[in-house]
DNA sequence: TCGTCCCTTTGGACCAAGTCTAAATCCCAT
DNA sequence: ATGGGATTTAGACTTGGTCCAAAGGGACGA
């Protein structure tokens, strides 16, 4: 589905910088800062300003076509992937990987006396890239 | 065990802007944020300034006697309990809870590939201070 | 074609969290 | 008492983010 559709799927009327904006931070299958995708979207559209690129990526995340997550000192980075997932954060690089949903289970969730849990996710952190298929260390 | 002696076996020179800082967040037993442990000290050291909270709280970090922790948006907050815990935060207030460890287990993290995990924790989001829930997830 | 209305974009002011720096102060050993 | 290293201070600076008033742009009726 190209991102236009998408859009509009969402009632979000497309202008050239929310294109703009919303291909950047769809495609790139990482977890960028607002002030990144700026940076990326200004190669494209040198004049898009700061304020539309914020209000771009609130609205995206207010229609339900990214998240955004607290996982980053200081910044909230936006994750294209609106399942629900965790996160593994790469210590040396910072960067940032989602795990499957199916990958972990958590357990004990509902036995909380006094709390109500209405979601929750794991936040992993170590090296990403090391082990390889089939090897064993 | 009191703050000084606390600081002294990690080999903290005490003063009274380190002892102020150090009562404050360790004896908290919330999640404050640098700025909150700032205007709090205050209180009792009106010309202390805001550097050195700042430096105080990374130097307790950095020796072990408190962690940091990205659980809100834009700030950082700083959490006196060192061990192995959970996050449980309420949607409508943003208070911070620790769940201890033993609450919930974790399945699947040593199955991952690709991915040298050397510490994770869960975060739940929810509504707190309704007993009696039963529920899963 | 021309207005006009409404939505969107823009630039800059503003705010909050946090770091850095240079100067002042403190403490301690000589 | 004095000199030096550690600590504190105020304020400048940086960065992430919001706010606002003015300008732009497109759809539609006259």
């Amino acid at each position: 589905m190209d991102v236009l559709s998408l859009l509009r799927e969402r009632g979000i009327q497309p202008t050239p910088q929310r294109l703009a904006v919303a291909e950047v931070v769809l495609r790139s299958g990482v977890h960028p800062s607002a002030d990144e995708v700026f940076a990326r979207v200004r190669d494209d559209l040198p004049t898009i300003s700061r304020a539309t690129v914020y209000n771009t990526l609130n609205l995206l995340v207010e229609k339900g076509l990214l998240m955004s997550q607290i996982l980053r000192e200081g910044t909230v980075v936006f994750d294209p992937n609106v399942q629900r997932h965790h996160h593994f954060i790469d210590e040396r690089t910072g960067r940032i990987y989602d795990l499957p949903w199916s990958a972990l289970r958590v357990s004990g969730t509902g036995a909380l006396e006094g709390f109500e849990v209405r979601d929750y996710h794991v936040v992993m952190k170590g090296r990403a890239g090391k082990p390889r298929n089939n090897k064993r260390s």
